[in-house]
DNA sequence: AAAAGCAACGTTATAACGTAACATTTCCCG
DNA sequence: CGGGAAATGTTACGTTATAACGTTGCTTTT
């Protein structure tokens, strides 16, 4: 009986996005992976960091000209691509299907089934958590009888800060 | 105040998928155009016809193959996917974003902001209406300043025909 | 009917995204 | 230190999508 827990979840933190604390959140990934057993190796690393530097969703291709440009030397799309399978199994990233494009998670220790609310403008992304939507889809799926191992919930729009620009 | 139509919708119409009636889709899909003022093209309307036969969703270059089998001559991409662009437009089919797919829309009259399950094991997707859903996520888009131009609801599991089979 | 205008479609090439297959390196553990 | 497993490097290719431009065919105007 909390209703308040059941409202939205806009993420309040202010290290959640953007350039304020990427490596706070590598060193809480780190720990996690270190807590499961798993590796974050270096490469991982990097690509984690340099999704949280950019703090938008971005592109498998966009993250190997980056490693490149980090490590002066080519690196294929396998590469990257690994590194993305790894991060997105351990939840610390989540794939954005309607952009083929990836953001780092904002709450890796949470089981998160969230969702995201996504700028067509700007293309800045919010994660956030609305337990009603898991619910109806729980429901939704109880009732078709389906037994559910994924979700995808993404919003696309103008968000807030590119609203007055933009507006029709 | 009709909790009832609330609830999660499954189209309970025979009719909606499958081998049932795509001449009854498409023929709906020429009137609302004849209605909207908008060209339903031999073309257009071939990709929609073949859309409601396989009746699950389906790749831009599947269909590029079977319009190849029906015409005889190659058929580019381009093609397909101006065709895709359009009934999308009219709402008269859905592009699946998780599978880089399309299906066809069980009810193109309504206003729709449906969500697909879809069944990793044989690939079907069904189609349905759930106003909490939408409902919820009006609330957080207004909750962030959002203005909303498209959702993506896609829920991945196993459907029931294919549970018994692949349960763990 | 000629010509302009326009929307749809055809055609070619290429961009963007993703993976299979196999070689090499690194790391860990005994 | 050696053996094996996991991670990464490398090459090549498969899949999905679009840019750019030419052509067709209809319609509108005169």
């Amino acid at each position: 009986m909390e209703p308040l827990l059941a409202q939205p979840q806009p993420c309040t933190d202010p290290d959640c996005r953007g350039q304020h604390a990427p490596a706070k959140r590598v060193a809480l990934a780190v720990s996690l992976c270190a807590a499961r057993g798993n590796k974050l190796t270096t490469l991982r690393r990097h690509v984690l960091e340099l999704l949280w530097e950019t703090g938008r969703p971005t592109g498998a291709y966009a993250l190997i000209e980056a490693l490149e440009a980090r490590y002066a030397r080519p690196v294929g799309p396998p590469t990257v691509y690994r590194a993305l399978e790894f991060l997105v199994s351990q939840r610390l990233v989540s794939r954005i299907e309607s952009r083929n494009a990836y953001v780092p998670c904002a709450h890796p220790e949470r089981q998160h089934d969230c969702l995201f609310f996504i700028c067509s403008i700007c293309g800045a992304s919010t994660e956030l958590e609305d337990p009603r939507v898991g619910q109806a889809l729980a429901d939704d799926a109880a009732a078709l009888g389906y037994e559910v191992t994924r979700r995808v919930v993404e919003v696309e729009g103008a968000c807030p800060s590119c609203l007055p620009a933009g507006a029709a």
